[in-house]
DNA sequence: ATTTATGCAAATCGTTTGCAAACCT
DNA sequence: AGGTTTGCAAACGATTTGCATAAAT
């Protein structure tokens, strides 16, 4: 199983809920698809100067009612965004720097990550939660900022 | 061990930074201290309607920076806060509804939580991370809003 | 042709800040 | 007294929104 295009899924998901897969759509998909790092608007409106800044913000929310990414509020005053898992074929967590607000990826053991799941599905079962998703988080100064 | 009292403890950090416990701060505390999850700002004053706004937004950042109280944003438009464990004494983490905002702790078994200190602590080596703490989520839909 | 998306500029709203008065030690 | 903290109102800044135009189907 190959990793999938993310222009194809994104169209697909967007397709789902009536939504055009505009050029403005796909350009925003290109930018997070070749970041390596979840971006926030301000970055990748820099990074494709014909997006709009109104014009990401509304895309991004529709992409999140979509699924196609997701929205990581840290400390930090600016909201950043990434693709959603079924467009990178990649379940990761983040490392978040207390200082600058740099959010870089990481992984955790197989293993280790079943296990969370499992003790997850028990939390949300006992508070009676409907579970979406978790959240891994690592907080603390990152190699420039120590 | 007893459980501290959480004044003194908020006094004691205050105090190594050279602040004052006054008044409004004692307020503050004892308002998070008999909360049973991380209150919004308009919750707290709403709660304590002795505390302007702006009073409690300034001690709000004044208590971070010594320890006594986390600032916690979810994808919510309100940050929430709550006291630092050196004051509650219990680790634990947070079910987050994704419709309401609503916050909850939960805890995991003690060997998990450990096996995931080891993971984290590794994940901080390889990325030459500092690490200050780690944050486990569960995102989804609590029981009022599913 | 009709519906949906875009861009600009203005509005929103949580949070921050200037400044004079009240407070603490 | 002398430096801090407080409260009010004004300022800020990231995000959202109204509306007229452009794009997509």
């Amino acid at each position: 199983m190959a990793t999938p295009d993310p222009h194809d899924v994104a169209a697909a998901l967007l397709r789902t809920a009536d939504q055009r897969y505009t050029r403005s759509r796909q350009a925003l998909i290109e930018v997070l698809a070749t970041a390596d790092a979840p971006l926030t608007v301000d970055e990748i409106v820099d990074r494709e100067q014909s997006l709009a800044l109104s014009t990401a913000y509304r895309n991004l929310v529709v992409f999140e009612e979509c699924g196609v990414v997701h929205r990581i509020v840290t400390s930090d005053e600016h909201a950043r965004y990434e693709l959603d898992e079924a467009l990178t074929d990649r379940h990761h967590h983040h490392l978040v720097c207390s200082r600058c607000g740099v959010v870089l990826d990481f992984t955790v053991p197989d293993p280790l990550e079943r296990e969370l799941d499992r003790a997850l599905e028990q939390v949300a079962t006992s508070f009676g939660f409907d579970a979406e998703h978790h959240r891994l988080d690592l907080v603390g100064r990152c190699a420039s900022c120590r």
